[in-house]
Order: C-alpha cells, then sequence, then structure tokens
RNA sequence: GGACCCGUAGCUCAGCUGGAUAGAGCGCUGCCCUCCGAAGGCAGAGGUCGUACGUUCGAAUCGUAUCGGGUCCGCCA
C-alpha cells in the first residue's frame, strides 16, 4: 500500500466535509493537491500544499486554510503531529508504529511489494530496438533495448497492461542492399574472389557466415540466375538469418518481445492505404511543394509537388511526404499504418523508444498518431542518447566503414547482462552516457552496480549468519514478520530506512506515470546507501549490529528488518531486470 | 536557417511533472580506523541552477529571448 495515497484520501474526506460545512466553498478544485515527504526529513513525515494551492480559488489566505486542515488532520488515526510551515504548508508526524508497520507489509508482500494500480489495466504498446535487420544489433543499441524493457517491467508492475514489440523494417532500400551485399559473400563463398566489398554495401563479416549457410541450402543456384530471382530470395534468407541471431542477442540480454511486426507484412496487408484513406477522409492530404531548407544546401534539390500530409495543424514544423516520387511508400507513411495498427490492436497509449537520431523525427509521429487515431491515442518518445564506450577512459575506436563496431553480445560477454542493465539506466534517457568496461565491472563504491548488489549480498549473508548460529530457527519472511517485536527498532538510523522503504510504492507509481525507468536506478541507490551507513553504524557501535547474543528480541526484529531491505532491493532489480545475488565473490 | 535534447559544486550526474535552507558520488581539506562479509568510516569547505526578462503566493522546474555543446533536417530507415 501506498500511505501518501491514502493520506491523500483522507485529506480529500476531510476537504470535502468542510466544503459541505460551509467552512470552505464548494467545487474546489484539488488536482494540485498533494501529499508527499518533504524533502528536508525534520519538516516532518508528509507535507500537504493543500492550504497553498486553495488559497487563491477559496479567496482565503493559506494559514486560515491551514488552521481548518490541522484541526481535522490532528484527529486522524496514527498522526502524532501537524503543524504549519512556511508559506502554508501542513507537515504531519506519524507514530512510529505506524511506520515499522510496513515492515511487517513488505515481509509478507516479498517482491510483489510496490506493485501498483495506478495504470488501472491501461493498455501501454512499448516499442524498442527494432533495429533494422541487415546485421547484429551492436553496443549502441543495447540503451534502448534496456530502458525499452526496464519501463515494461516498471509499468506491469504499476497496474498496466503492457505489449512488448519490435517492429522489424523489412521492406525499402536497406534490405535491397542486404541481399545485394549477401549476394556478393555468396559468390566469394562460391570461389569468386571479392577484393573489396563496393561503397554502399554491408562490408561485416557476418555476412560471410550467412553465405555460407544460403550454399549449404542452395548450393549454386543462383549464379546464374537473373537478379529478379535471387535477390528477393537471396534478401529474404539474410533477413531471417540475422532476425534468429538478433532474437538470440536479445535473450543474451534478458530482452523478451512478445510481437515481432513486419513492415513488410504491414504494407502487404493493405493497411497503409487504409490509414492514408482515414487521413485523406479528414482532408489532411494535399499535393504540395515544400520549401528547400534552410542553410542547408541539397545539391540536388529541385521543387517538386508531393503528397503531403498536414502535420502542422498538429504542430509539427513542415508538412511531410507520404509518397516517393516513383510512387511508392515513404517510410513515415508506413510508420502511420503501423501507428495505426498498434492503436487498433487495443493500445491507446503508445511508447516508442528511439535512438538520438531519430529526434527530428517526433513531433510528425505524434502529429500523424493524433491524426490517424482521432486523438484516441498518445505517443510518448523516449529518445536515447549515445552510449559512449571507454575503456580506463580511453574512448573504443569503432569504424563502419570497415565493419569494425562493438556488438550488444562483446559488451554482454565480457561485463554481463546484469551490468549492461544497471548502467544503461543510471542516466536519464536524454543524457548521453559513458560506458567504460574497467568501472562497470569494477567492485568499488564508484560502481554504482557493485554498490547495490553488494546491499543486498549483505542483508543474507546475515541472515546466513543468523540461521548458522540457530538452525533450527525458521527465518522465513512471514514468520518473522509473526514474530518480530517490530517495536524494538528504535534508532533513528533504523526508522529512517523504514521511511525510505515506505517511499517505494510512491517511487514506481511517479516513474511509471513520468515513463522513467532510471528513477529506479537512483532510488536503490540511496537504499543501498542508507543500509550500508546503518551497516558502518555497528562498528563503532557493537550495539548497533544486527546479531546480538544478549538480546534474541532485538535480533530478531533486526533480521526482519534486513529481509524487508533485500526484499526491496530485489524488487526493484526486478523492474530493471538484473538478478539480485546473494554472495559476492571476487 | 530551422527543429529537438542538454547546460545544476573542480569533475560525473540526481532533483519526485511549480514548493520550504538545491542534493549524491568522485576529487579536495581535517580527524578516526583495520572491520558480523570483502566498497574503509566520520566531519568540513565548495553552486547568483548558462544569461536576461516574464508568469506565479513560490521557478533549477513553466513562457519568451539569448549564448554554449550535441543530434538531425525533401522521395534513408
Amino acid at each position: 500500500m501506498n500511505l501518501f495515497n491514502e493520506f491523500a484520501k483522507d485529506l480529500r474526506v476531510i476537504l470535502d466535509d468542510l466544503a459541505a460545512n460551509g467552512e470552505l466553498p464548494a467545487g474546489l478544485d484539488l488536482s494540485k493537491v498533494t501529499v508527499e515527504p518533504p524533502r528536508d526529513a525534520s519538516h516532518g513525515d508528509l507535507s500537504t500544499n493543500a492550504a497553498l494551492v486553495l488559497a487563491k480559488q477559496a479567496g482565503r489566505k493559506p494559514r486560515e486554510i491551514a488552521d481548518l486542515l490541522v484541526a481535522r488532520l490532528q484527529g486522524l488515526a496514527d498522526v502524532t503531529s501537524v503543524e504549519i510551515a512556511g508559506p502554508g504548508f501542513v507537515n504531519l508526524r506519524l507514530s512510529d508504529d505506524t511506520w515499522r508497520q510496513r515492515v511487517g507489509d513488505i515481509l509478507v508482500a516479498g517482491v510483489t511489494y510496490g506493485n501498483s494500480s495506478v495504470g488501472a489495466g491501461t493498455a501501454v504498446n512499448i516499442e524498442y530496438v527494432s533495429a533494422n535487420p541487415t546485421g547484429p544489433l551492436h553496443a549502441a543499441h543495447a540503451r534502448g533495448a534496456v530502458v525499452g524493457d526496464a519501463l515494461a517491467s516498471l509499468l506491469e508492475k504499476a497496474g498496466y497492461t503492457v505489449t512488448r514489440e519490435y517492429y522489424i523494417n523489412d521492406a525499402g532500400a536497406q534490405v535491397e542492399v542486404l541481399g545485394r551485399s549477401t549476394y556478393l559473400r555468396y559468390r566469394e563463398a562460391l570461389g569468386e574472389t571479392v577484393a573489396e566489398v563496393p561503397a554502399g554495401m554491408y562490408p561485416g563479416e557476418y555476412l560471410k557466415d550467412v553465405a555460407a549457410d544460403l550454399v549449404e541450402r542452395d548450393g549454386s543456384k543462383w549464379l546464374d540466375a537473373p537478379e529478379s530471382e535471387w535477390l528477393p530470395a537471396i534478401r529474404d534468407f539474410a533477413i531471417e538469418r540475422i532476425l534468429i541471431g538478433i532474437k538470440e542477442d536479445l535473450a543474451a540480454l534478458g530482452v523478451r518481445k512478445q510481437i515481432f511486426s513486419s513492415e513488410r507484412a504491414l504494407i502487404a496487408s493493405g493497411a497503409v492505404e487504409d490509414a492514408y484513406q482515414s487521413l485523406i477522409d479528414q482532408d489532411l492530404i494535399y499535393q504540395g511543394v515544400l520549401e528547400p531548407p534552410k542553410g542547408k544546401k541539397p545539391d540536388d534539390w529541385e521543387p517538386r509537388p508531393q503528397t503531403l500530409f498536414r502535420a502542422t495543424q498538429f504542430g509539427d514544423d513542415v508538412d511531410r511526404p507520404l509518397k516517393k516520387s516513383d510512387g511508392s511508400w515513404t517510410y513515415f507513411a508506413n510508420d502511420i499504418a503501423y501507428h495505426l495498427d498498434k492503436f487498433r490492436r487495443g493500445s491507446s497509449v503508445l511508447i516508442d523508444v528511439l535512438g538520438a537520431d531519430h529526434g527530428g523525427y517526433v513531433k510528425r509521429m505524434q502529429a500523424a498518431t493524433t491524426a490517424v487515431t482521432g486523438g484516441q491515442g498518445t505517443l510518448d518518445a523516449k529518445i536515447c542518447q549515445l552510449v559512449h564506450l571507454l575503456q580506463n577512459g580511453e574512448p573504443v575506436k569503432m569504424s563502419k566503414r570497415a565493419g569494425t563496431f562493438v556488438t550488444l553480445r562483446d559488451v554482454i560477454d565480457q561485463v554481463g547482462r546484469d551490468v549492461v542493465r544497471f548502467i544503461m539506466l543510471t542516466r536519464r534517457n536524454d543524457q548521453t552516457l559513458e560506458f567504460d568496461f574497467a568501472k562497470v565491472t569494477e567492485q568499488s563504491k564508484d560502481n554504482p552496480v557493485f554498490y547495490v548488489q553488494y546491499a543486498h549480498a549483505r542483508c543474507h549473508s546475515v541472515l546466513r549468519h543468523a540461521s548458522a548460529a540457530a538452525p533450527e530457527r525458521n527465518l522465513g519472511p512471514d514468520v518473522l514478520a509473526a514474530t518480530a517485536a517490530l517495536s524494538r527498532l528504535e534508532a533513528p538510523e533504523e526508522l529512517a530506512l523504514i521511511k525510505l522503504m515506505a517511499n517505494w510504492p510512491r517511487i514506481i507509481e511517479s516513474a511509471a506515470q513520468a515513463h522513467e525507468a532510471h528513477r529506479i536506478a537512483f532510488y536503490l541507490y540511496d537504499l543501498a546507501a542508507a543500509f550500508h551507513g546503518l551497516w558502518n553504524k555497528g562498528k563503532d557501535d557493537t550495539t548497533m549490529r544486527f546479531l546480538l547474543e544478549e538480546d534474541p528480541e532485538l535480533t530478531t526484529a533486526r533480521l526482519a528488518l534486513i529481509k524487508a531491505v533485500s526484499i526491496v532491493i530485489a524488487s526493484g532489480l526486478g523492474v530493471m531486470g538484473v538478478e539480485p545475488v546473494e554472495e559476492l565473490r571476487g
């Protein structure tokens, strides 16, 4: 349960009551009223801005409203003090027992602690990775993959119904190039010498493997065939082969997709015509000529009439072309159909996780989504900034032209999947991120992965010690919840740790609503820091240690606390897709 | 020329969708220490939140302008 929501409900009842009594005007807009933990703990446990927010509407001074609230809030169970502070905040303190009860809640709930129903089952479709099937995933794809996957898990935990989707760009010029590039390697595999891969072709070594498999399946049957025959066959073979590799790489990263949508299948189904017709029906299509982009001079610019979508009516900067000069659809047109398809399959909230180079694409896609769903669907685009790969502070050299790029698989093999997943969430998605192979595997406080895992492992270490000391005892969470005398948890550090854990459901809800999975990583870091701090207390002050032979009752209470910490950490790591470890071995 | 993202402590970054005296880690300074399980601990200094207006009871957060860095810009996907 979310304690803050509970008090928000209580507050709402009080406000309604005051309105009914005529002490406040009826019909106040309460949408901006919040109940939050104050930033500064010395202000209390809970704080509400109600008096400030309502003052203007009610035509009263903030303090007058605050006085009304104080009188009522004092009557609530669990509230030990209420005071007015600053410009009109109302700060509450709750009894320590109220907080201690959260430990019991956590033990009983296990890793489902923090689960919420704010999502109310709203269907969300989240599309991520969606790399072109022209080569294996490389390191840069890791970020989008992790951000998308963690966001999906976060939304599920917050009560949304989530579809994890991958859009296969298997139509268009790039897969044609793939087909030709594969053909080149195919001829090579059959004995021809290829001095150099021509410019514009994919030079990667991986196509040699694809070609070898093709030879195994088809022998030399394509050597003398016309291009019109070999191209579609070889192209499709290559796409299929590469897609298998991509799926394996995603699996290695722990990313599970429910749906792979093919662009080509979408086109074949007539979905693009369908979407196009819908835009025509809304009078959003016209033939027009675009202005050339200023400042940047395309060499071969000449004004041409094009089939344009009125994106400017929905906040975009210019209207966007839907057809190429040869009459085929632009990528954008296909993508409109794809987004409509996702909407029609039941998701009104669409999320695209995209790379930094797609930043300029967002407005038009949002415009199109609004248009084609009649305003019923919304699109949020999460743009992932670049990842800089470093080795001890030195940039890792990569050359796309030479085909020497670091693959996702390389990264996973080097540092492990959990490290990749955690590090990718240690920055906001729209902030560039440095990934240093040396630092991310370091066992030190500088490394957040280690720091958080270490906290979890420490919890289990203490529990193992307790078990070893008394093998007959049952330290299961249910038993601890039922038997621990939580009132013995009196130290300020212990209560602070409990309050931090009580915040977990709030973190889930706010992070889910903001579509920001990185907040989980930061929260876990804070929680780990609080736990390590408590541990360190025991160094100087032996009465603060967890295991106290002379005081079994307090020991049990502390074991309950520690178990709760490990549960919350495991719950958070679960959202991130990271396996919590119970032991660290160098 | 335009669009989007970023600009917060010496460095790397948070900042809970507008709240109270802006936080953390590293680095720096000064003490302490060798531990139930292995990153040593504690304390301190350090910021006109790029700049200027504006909206608001209240702005790092919203708006406008401007400077600096990045990404991108008609039939590539």
